[in-house]
DNA sequence: CCGTAACCGGACCGCGCGGTCAACTTGATA
DNA sequence: TATCAAGTTGACCGCGCGGTCCGGTTACGG
């Protein structure tokens, strides 16, 4: 397809350190941490930057295409798991443990600007479902889940978090647990019909 | 204490619409939305804004701060509710029914920059504390949980249903009901050791 | 070792933001 | 109705952002 031809070396290394210092100052000031200080922080100057990624956007979607993807292998290795119940809360905790800020910025742009972005997404999103469907049929949740309530409660526990200074940084385990928890099925209401 | 004469009439009219403006605006586009654009949205000038409150973040804070009044009035009114878990349930609801984008908000400035919203917020805190522990005392809902937990996860409803586009304006109940799910005591599991 | 294409960097641009100000308008008061 | 403090306004300022560009630098094939 593209003609790619190989990175020259100091390329390549510059811009391993650039997505390194991109993933950190994300995690550390949010998405809007300014691309002058990502350079800063990669050692780099800032039109480098630009031309490895020639948007703002494009360099996050690339940091969170690489999370998108280990997710996605790991939801494929968990559909495997003896317990599925057990391999779906695994997988939110993987999922929530990621770095922080970043957390649903995959289901941002609606329109794909990036093809690559969205096949792996794709991926994830049925990788996903599949761990939810056979959780359900294992009765480990009830059985009115889909896989995009999973997608979106997984992020809450970093979301949250986030507000409260000082938060010791597994505190998100206790709110994922919360939730997973009123995933279960046994004494479920019934969900709200939603409109 | 501070001396106070009473506002000229347009004065008056100007705050209120001001204040009805910025609340759409930050609803509609997130915190940050332009003063410009609130002041447009208001029909009053831009400069008119600032006479009212000297920053954006006042404006920001006059808004929470109606918001945080509404709630803590609430949860003083359901703690003579019969039902303590369906009156910690109602509130909730009501809380993750507020405006989106204002969610968690008022957690945000750890010093009080505004010692009136430090205090109706300390005010709701205690509240919310009080409806968590009868909810507590009558079983309704497990006993680790904390009235920050409730804080918290209140808020996150509205958080994830932001991700979803098109999404029906009452989605954030489905996600609510599976979160106070969580809370029950029923089999519930320990909640992992906090560091 | 050399030629050159790929790469790097930082000065530079336009933009929109939060915030200021001095000239102008208006509502309360006597 | 005359007076004037209170209120309003939009042009204006400085700043930091995302993004551009060209002169200097560097890795790599022949």
């Amino acid at each position: 397809m593209t003609r790619e031809r190989p990175l020259r070396a100091d390329a390549a290394r510059n811009r391993a350190a650039l997505l390194a210092a991109a993933s950190e100052a994300f995690a550390a000031q949010g998405l809007d941490a300014s691309v002058a200080d990502i350079a800063r922080r990669a050692g780099i100057g800032k039109g480098t930057v630009f031309r490895h990624f020639p948007t703002k956007d494009d360099l996050l979607a690339a940091v969170v295409l690489d999370r998108i993807d280990v997710l996605a292998e790991l939801a494929q290795e968990l559909l495997g798991a003896p317990e599925p119940g057990e391999a779906l809360l695994q997988f939110m905790e993987a999922a929530a443990g990621q770095q922080r800020h970043l957390d649903l910025s995959f289901l941002r742009d609606a329109a794909g600007v990036n093809e690559m972005l969205d096949g792996t997404r794709s991926e994830l999103f049925t990788a996903i479902t599949a761990l939810v469907d056979r959780a359900k049929e294992a009765g480990a949740i009830r059985s009115d889940i889909t896989g995009m309530d999973v997608i979106l409660l997984m992020c809450a526990p970093n979301h949250v978090v986030t507000f409260v200074p000082d938060a010791p940084p597994d505190l998100w385990r206790r709110y994922l647990s919360i939730i997973f928890d009123g995933l279960r099925p046994e004494g479920a209401r019934p969900l709200p019909a939603v409109s």
